[in-house]
DNA sequence: GGGCCTGGTTACCTTCCGGGTACCAGCTAG
DNA sequence: CTAGCTGGTACCCGGAAGGTAACCAGGCCC
């Protein structure tokens, strides 16, 4: 689902940490375990995406949640402020794709 | 108008770099010159200042343009794409107002 | 000539971010 | 006993980002 060299790379606008944005994304279907979230997070390390999710967790946007049971299970999830803020991340991924052309324009001037 | 320890660095959504944001900002009234932007942008200095400038401008969205004149004269102007992004920006400044009171509590419950 | 304004550049240093590899405990299935 | 899944942690590394201090040319004023 997201690629390592994503494409959002390019987009001057940015949402949390390096993979912050996508891990919201991941979320809005609504909670996710910690090895569902490598899934279509490809390449992502266990490392990198605990620093991420530490890092949203901090800042009060999504919550960690260890399951009862014998066996281990941690469900993440959006809180209502990691929620709210889908609705930005819209207008930030539609102005974009909307100016896409554009900013693969300015790079290609700017390399030459 | 910009303190070096600005506000909006709690903010999860970032705009270019450090700086970029700000000097959009800055830009959203009319051109201005190098000089002209180091008085609102406290404390930056006249390197990073113009590392900010030149990514903003490889990326398309401010323009430069060396005014004719025996005395050197620079003028940084946000260019179509550039202010097309002010919209998201008021998007994003709006979300984070919002949710200011929600940010910092976040923060201290996860200092505590 | 000396000082100041213009808009920078250069070298250097420190911090942070992201990533790679290895390893871990707890539980289960064969 | 061994392998495999769960959700991680510890350690090291390289590169980029951000900042400091020094210096620069060109033109102005005195």
């Amino acid at each position: 689902m997201f690629d390592p060299v994503c494409p959002s790379d390019l987009s001057p606008i940015r949402f949390a940490d390096k993979w912050g944005g996508m891990v919201i994304r991941c979320l809005e279907g609504g909670p996710r375990r910690f090895s569902e979230l490598r899934v279509p997070l490809r390449g992502i390390t266990a490392k990198v995406l605990t620093q991420s999710l530490r890092t949203l967790e901090r800042d009060g946007l999504i919550s960690r949640t260890e399951m009862a049971g014998p066996i281990r299970h941690v469900e993440y999830e959006l809180t209502a402020l990691g929620r709210s803020m889908l609705a930005p991340m819209d207008v930030a991924c539609a102005w974009t794709a909307e100016h896409w052309d554009e900013l693969i324009d300015a790079r290609e001037a700017a390399a030459s």
